[in-house]
DNA sequence: TTTCCCCTGGTTTTT
DNA sequence: CCAGGGGAAA
């Protein structure tokens, strides 16, 4: 038995008793994967029995911990796969652990059915048992878009004027009721009234009905119909109870209440739940009791939590959501928690926003009673500098548990501050630090752009473009949520299933086939009196003479078509039907006659679904699939610059980190301040600490004086967060502009800006008190002034004109640009060219000699842009007037012939 | 029914 | 400033 993980995991040993003689020979020959970690790793690997807490900070090997934690029940027989649930927040973590425990283990990762995100095994679940909750096994699963077509036609239905009271409002706030676990009849009267002049808890219930008849649950559902099943159906319960020996929780410091009480009634001692009625302890809960019965009113606020004996510091909870946070685990003494693992970091908690209780992680040993809390604070990842940075900034929260983050390796380099101008400035800034790193041999897809929002993006994006810097930007509209995929997909959806009347609903009239609302309207009419879905509705009135000609001809091709479709999926291959389907209905010819930028790219899209689909068995489990994993991994192994905002870095890590726009409303984003006080800044400074946390070797932070908002100009202040960084680990470099009073004007602690006479001498965060919201100027009038750049590469005059002047910066943006079509840009590891010198946006020198493929009147495709024409050619850089960007400079690698 | 223009609002985003 | 949605004209 050299080797035993080679071993498949199935079928286990009968798990023996713990610490019985044969594991514990077992356990002394498998020590192999306990080697390499840490006296506290190690702990949290083998406390198998009774809950734990795993608090780990940033890099310092969560994963790990976890993954090995699985691979060490399984070797010591404790559980087989099948009884181990393993949950995460996304399907890239779930696909991650599968990967990583495979490799441990060997090759049966497939006997690990329940791992998976909180929604996929809900799902599962609820399939299994989906007549107890009103709902067929093949109940299909909503996405955003039905969602809110659904509830605009009930609030249309409810007479609600829909200008002021939004399907998407509705939407949003049902969603929030189900991510605190409230089912209608629970949300509190006074909130469920602030829709629709007092009617949104009427809408919620009747959303709730209408889903259960389209056989349709949305995301939340997935959560809380489970709940609502387990509470309901205690013997079902039981059966889960029983079979889940170890409960292991990724990202804990995400869970929302519906998670919170779905983990917690799993959590459960299967005994006392086998009996037929629910448990006293449930009482608790947010509903009275599990029988659908009212919540008592009495009930909309709950006492303050008991404080934690865990938690260091007071509780801020914030968002006023007291009432539905449930009270303690309710495990009576006679009945302890199970083997429950939770692993998390409350310092890098930032999803409030969308539901998730900090407090779930702070509270956790009060409602795990006994919870061993083990704190993982040994950091692979960073330097000590920047670690050094990171921790102090975060000390400055109180509502936290409390880790010292040590690193393991050398001091590096301190965090370096900077300034800019304006945001044009501070892209370019960076733009110009990377092709210095690059020609330094360091590799651009271990360099990251962290931003706080998405807009941030675009000049970055502009000025990368202009320099021929090869980048991607993750995260933005995902592949399954652009909407020719969509498209495609309700095509496929109804063909699989006839009464799929919201897929029916979107691609009616996609293409046109001039069936517009009073058609639909009719048909709703038709089916509601028959009860019959809409495609049946259709194949009724293309026959009726009660409908004119045109119509009747679109809806009697439409359904023929669908016919013809269905006929063939049992025939056809699915992929070749998919195309079929796709081609017939007039879909695809409906992009390729569109001349848009980004047509092309979606034509691209469509034939990439259609691959992907060849992984899937049949039809059936390729949308299964997407309805859950709404991430496709293209990953691209583009050797890029990754630009993403701050909440999709988390978990990501890279050498060499730019964090721009470190600005007062910005950094801590106002509407946070405004609309979650505290505690919304708490968050604000946890997503700093991500940031930083992201950088293993250089962490770059900036900040610029003048900044856009909704088209004006106006001033801004450094972030109060700059303030809170230790000097000794910061280095901050003396503002090129140079403009006392606002490049320099932060950073009263430090001695390298004072020369300047800032005015602003005060804290950054008191100064921020004040009058926020600055004043307006033109930051032309400052142009003159600006002295050279020190590196004296660059002199760009150009950018110094009223950035409102238009012209740079106009073009449009498309969903393309998530996947920059780059035709290899030769910047791939060549030494980088010198940014182009440019006087007054002309450009007059370039450092490239080599000569363009391109000549004056060609017809171009550029990925961003579209379709233009070359009007001049400078060696590699050209001028095209886009059809629709207008004329624009362009590096030729980024263009195609037309 | 479609197209065009006006109006509004404009962090973060998984499943 | 600028994108997306909704209402009014063609």
């Amino acid at each position: 038995m050299s080797d035993p993980f080679k071993r498949p995991f199935e079928p286990a040993p009968p798990a023996p008793a713990p610490g019985g003689i044969a594991a514990r020979a077992r356990g002394a020959q498998r020590a192999a994967y306990l080697e390499g970690l840490n006296p506290e790793q190690r702990e949290a690997v083998e406390t198998l029995d009774g809950p734990v807490l795993v608090l780990a900070g940033a890099g310092t090997g969560k994963t790990r911990v976890l993954t090995t934690r699985i691979a060490h029940i399984l070797s010591l027989g404790r559980a087989r796969a099948s009884e181990i649930l393993a949950v995460t927040f996304t399907n890239k973590a779930a696909r991650e652990m599968k990967h990583r425990i495979g490799a441990m283990v060997g090759e049966a990762v497939e006997g690990m059915p329940w791992l998976g995100t909180f929604h996929s095994i809900g799902a599962k679940i609820l399939r299994r048992h989906a007549e107890l909750v009103n709902l067929k096994p093949d109940f299909t699963i909503l996405d955003v878009d039905d969602q809110i077509r659904l509830l605009k036609q009930l609030i249309a239905a409810a007479d609600i004027d829909e200008k002021r009271w939004p399907g998407r409002l509705l939407a949003t706030q049902i969603d929030g009721w189900k991510n605190r676990g409230l089912t209608p009849d629970q949300v509190p009267a006074g909130e469920g009234a602030v829709f629709g002049n007092g009617r949104g808890r009427d809408l919620y219930a009747a959303y709730q009905a209408r889903l259960k008849t389209l056989n349709a649950a949305d995301f939340g559902d997935l959560l809380l119909e489970t709940i609502r099943l387990f509470r309901e159906h205690p013997a079902v319960l039981a059966q889960y109870q029983a079979r889940f020996k170890y409960i292991l929780v990724d990202e804990y410091q995400d869970t929302n209440v519906a998670q919170y009480l779905w983990l917690r009634l799993l959590a459960q001692r299967p005994s006392a739940a086998t009996s037929t009625s629910p448990r006293r302890g449930e009482v608790d809960a947010p509903s009275a009791s599990g029988e659908g019965g009212p919540a008592s009113p009495s009930q909309t606020l709950s006492p303050p939590h008991p404080t934690s004996a865990l938690r260091a510091n007071v509780d801020l909870s914030p968002r006023g959501r007291g009432e539905a946070v449930p009270a303690a685990m309710p495990n009576p003494p006679h009945a302890p928690p199970k083997n429950i693992c939770c692993v998390g970091d409350d310092d890098q908690s930032i999803y409030g926003w969308r539901g998730a209780e900090v407090d779930n992680i702070l509270r956790f040993d009060h409602d795990f009673p006994g919870a061993k809390v083990i704190r993982l604070e040994r950091n692979y990842r960073s330097t000590a500098h920047i670690l050094g940075a990171a921790s102090h900034l975060i000390a400055h929260n109180e509502g936290r548990l409390g880790k010292t983050l040590r690193s393991e390796g050398e001091a590096g380099e301190k965090v370096v501050v900077s300034s800019s101008w304006d945001s044009e400035e501070e892209a370019r800034a960076i733009g110009e630090e990377i092709e210095q790193l690059q020609r330094r041999g360091h590799r651009l897809d271990e360099i990251a752009i962290l931003v706080r929002a998405s807009f941030q993006m675009r000049e970055i994006e502009d000025r990368f473009v202009t320099l021929g810097l090869p980048y991607r930007v993750i995260g933005g509209p995902r592949f399954y949520e652009r909407a020719e995929i969509r498209d495609a997909m309700a095509y496929l959806r109804l063909v699989n299933q006839p009464a799929d009347d919201l897929a029916f609903e979107r691609i009616v009239n996609v293409p046109k086939r001039g069936l517009g609302d009073a058609a639909l309207q009719s048909l709703h009419d038709l089916a509601r009196a028959r009860g019959v879905p809409l495609l049946e509705a259709a194949r009724a009135m293309s026959t009726s003479e009660a409908v004119k000609p045109k119509p009747r001809a679109a809806l009697r091709d439409l359904v023929a078509a669908f016919d013809r479709w269905r006929a063939q999926r049992d025939t056809l291959p699915h992929t070749e039907l998919a195309e079929i389907v796709l081609d017939e209905s007039g879909y695809t010819e409906m992009w390729q006659k569109d001349r848009s930028a980004d047509a092309a790219g979606r034509l691209e899209n469509l034939k990439e679904l259609v691959r992907s689909m060849e992984d899937f068995e049949n039809l059936q489990g390729f949308l299964e699939h997407v309805s859950l994993v709404m991430d496709t991994d293209r990953g691209e192994d583009l050797d890029a610059v990754s630009i993403m905002t701050l909440h999709a870095a988390k978990g990501l890590e890279f050498d060499t980190v730019f964090l721009p726009g470190w600005e007062e409303g910005l950094l801590p984003h106002q509407r946070s301040l405004d609309e979650n006080g505290r505690a919304g800044l708490e968050e604000e400074r946890r997503l700093a600490h991500v940031g930083i946390t992201r950088a293993r070797k250089n962490a770059r932070i900036s900040f610029v004086s003048n900044r856009r908002i909704h088209g004006s100009w106006s001033s801004s202040l450094p972030s109060r967060f700059l303030d809170e960084l230790p000097e000794q680990h910061v280095e901050v470099l003396e503002a090129k502009g140079g403009f006392a009073g606002y490049g320099n004007a932060y950073g009263s602690r430090f001695d390298t800006t004072a020369a300047f006479g800032s005015s602003y001498t005060t804290p950054g965060w008191r100064r921020a008190q004040k009058n926020r919201g600055g004043f307006e100027e033109d930051p032309h009038e400052y142009s003159q002034v600006e002295p050279e750049e020190p590196t004296g590469r660059m002199r760009d005059i150009g950018s110094r004109r009223p950035p409102a002047g238009g012209g740079n910066g106009t073009f449009k943006t498309s969903t393309a640009r998530s996947t920059p079509g780059f035709a290899a840009p030769s910047a791939n590891g060549t030494p980088a060219r010198r940014a182009p010198v440019t006087i007054e946006g002309e450009l007059v020198a370039r450092s490239t000699g080599a000569p363009s493929a391109f000549a004056t009147g060609d017809r171009v495709f550029h990925q961003k842009f579209g379709y233009g024409r070359v009007r001049a050619v400078d060696g590699n850089k050209l001028t095209i007037q886009f059809d629709k960007a207008g004329e624009k400079k362009v590096v030729d690698s980024f263009l195609n012939k037309a």
